[in-house]
DNA sequence: TATTGTTATACTCTATAACTATA
DNA sequence: TATAGTTATAGAGTATAACAATA
């Protein structure tokens, strides 16, 4: 007794997940980009202008991966690459006024979504919420270094 | 001022999402599975032999995409196409012995993955989180339906 | 006519490996 | 020699549209 519980809890978890994720793929879609791409605008908005090299360490991806979303994102506007001032093997990733507007959208809904899920819980309410998903992240990284 | 906290709280909340995938994902990697294809075995599993066009509704995916899953699982050994009793149009995705012993095994990884998350919880606080993503969940259906 | 699944085609995200230009 | 980025190639997941066989 307690596992079907536990288990249950975790299926609505699941959903919940996945009611998220096809929420915020509706409002990328809209904005015309797919989730990696806007993962992308995302971190050049808030880091300001990135190497390739950056870009795919924050993001954990290869190489060859962000060459092909930044030539979409050229492609569609949202970005230019400009030459590195000091090196020049490397391109900076510079937001457009067009990807500067779509970044402050994004933040902006995040802002909403942050209120859609949260907003009506109480201050302790907030905390508990926060140090469960604390300690739940420190379960999950323990569990991803015992076995890599 | 609880505009920031609760943003906080979103990205602590990715976080702790996009580190429960990596972990599914490892554990399904393990197996020989990738996502799209542990899916599919699982629902064939829970539910019995299923059509193709079962598993389309099912997956919220085109019957396209199911045609190719259940090519990657019939060719690695995980389940059988079987002749459908009564219409010999369709065809029943029916899990090999192999099949049945890894969803088995993906039936015991989703217990030992609630016990992780939830293990320490008291039924207190079970209840509380579960209510909780309940509330979350209707939320977000209302948004969702807000604008398809 | 409607439905089941397939073939044909295409797009997105992802990876490794070999290569070019520059440090 | 090492690093930044690209080209080449491949595979997984996804979609729509046209088509076959069967209801």
């Amino acid at each position: 007794m307690g596992v079907d519980e536990r288990e249950a809890l975790l299926d609505r978890l699941f959903a919940v997940t996945a009611l998220m994720n096809e929420d915020m793929d509706r409002g990328m879609r809209s904005l015309g980009l797919t989730p990696a791409r806007a993962h992308v605008l995302w971190v050049v908005s808030a880091r300001g202008p990135c190497t390739q090299r950056a870009l795919a360490e924050e993001l954990s991806v290869s190489a060859r991966n962000v060459t092909g979303l930044v030539d979409a994102l050229v492609d569609t506007g949202f970005v230019t690459r400009e030459s590195h001032p000091s090196d020049r093997r490397a391109t900076l990733v510079t937001p457009t006024p067009r990807g500067r507007r779509t970044a402050d959208r994004m933040v902006r809904e995040h802002r909403r979504f942050a209120q859609l899920l949260f907003g009506d819980l109480s201050e302790s309410q907030l905390r508990a919420l926060g140090s469960g998903l604390e300690q739940v992240s420190e379960r999950l990284t323990g569990a991803l270094r015992g076995r890599p």
